[in-house]
DNA sequence: TTATAGATTGCCT
DNA sequence: GGCAATCTATAAT
């Protein structure tokens, strides 16, 4: 597949994916520098991106509400396996959740990304979502559907469990995560969302402003 | 073997 | 704001 490294997508083609290095780090860490970056899919001839505007950290054995704090199952193997790997499980019968994994190999832990804010392929991004709106004409409230929340932004990027967990998104290919030197001015960390157990832990993060952050208000 | 909760979303009132 | 949809993993019977 050397073939793809030519045709990156519009305005991404000095970058390279990010280093297993950042993964292999402390998830609240990685979950911050995530903040940003540029999550970049090919998808049936063309190239998706979108920038990572909110996202989770789950720890492991001391975190209750992660996936990984019973233990190393079918399920949740890629959590322990090596950094810089997708994790994708499906929830509540309709949805999936991307995820990523940090720290060494046999220590679990990973990032949840929760929202991105599209950049390139939106066309594509709109019919994968079922969507009947013209992103140019839509207003921000239709607009934010698209990749603003966990299950739609996977959508939104055709990620599926089948095809994507356990990827490695260090090496060229589908799946990677670049940085384009945009820095945020402003972030902030919040509880996260959705989770009854160790509900009062500030572990998501966010782009503050952003408009495409979850929630009724960014 | 059966029951229930879940890192969500979208439709209905 | 309430709640059904719909599959998986795990707990309970």
């Amino acid at each position: 597949m050397r073939a793809e490294v030519g045709r990156r997508p519009p305005g991404f083609g000095l970058l390279s994916p990010l280093p297993r290095t950042f993964y292999n780090r402390d998830p609240r860490k990685v979950a911050k520098e995530l903040l940003g970056k540029v999550l970049v899919r090919r998808e049936k001839g063309r190239w998706l991106a979108g920038r990572i505007v909110e996202d989770e950290a789950y720890l492991g054995a001391n975190d209750p509400a992660a996936h990984a704090a019973m233990g190393r199952t079918a399920r949740n193997a890629v959590l322990f396996g090596p950094p810089g790997h997708a994790y994708v499980y499906f929830i509540y019968g309709n949805h999936y959740c991307l995820n990523f994994s940090c720290q060494p190999e046999g220590k679990a832990g990973c990032v949840l990304v929760r929202a991105l804010e599209p950049l390139a392929g939106i066309e594509q991004m709109v019919r994968l979502r079922g969507l009947r709106i013209e992103p140019e004409r839509s207003q921000p409230r239709e607009f934010r559907m698209l990749t603003s929340g966990p299950g739609r932004l996977c959508q939104a990027m055709a990620i599926s469990r089948a095809r994507d967990n356990g990827k490695d998104v260090c090496a060229q290919g589908d799946l990677v995560i670049v940085d384009d030197r945009y820095r945020p001015q402003r972030m902030a960390a919040t509880p996260r969302v959705g989770v009854t157990k160790a509900a009062e832990e500030k572990l998501r993060y966010v782009i503050r402003g952003n408009p495409f952050v979850s929630g009724k208000r960014a």
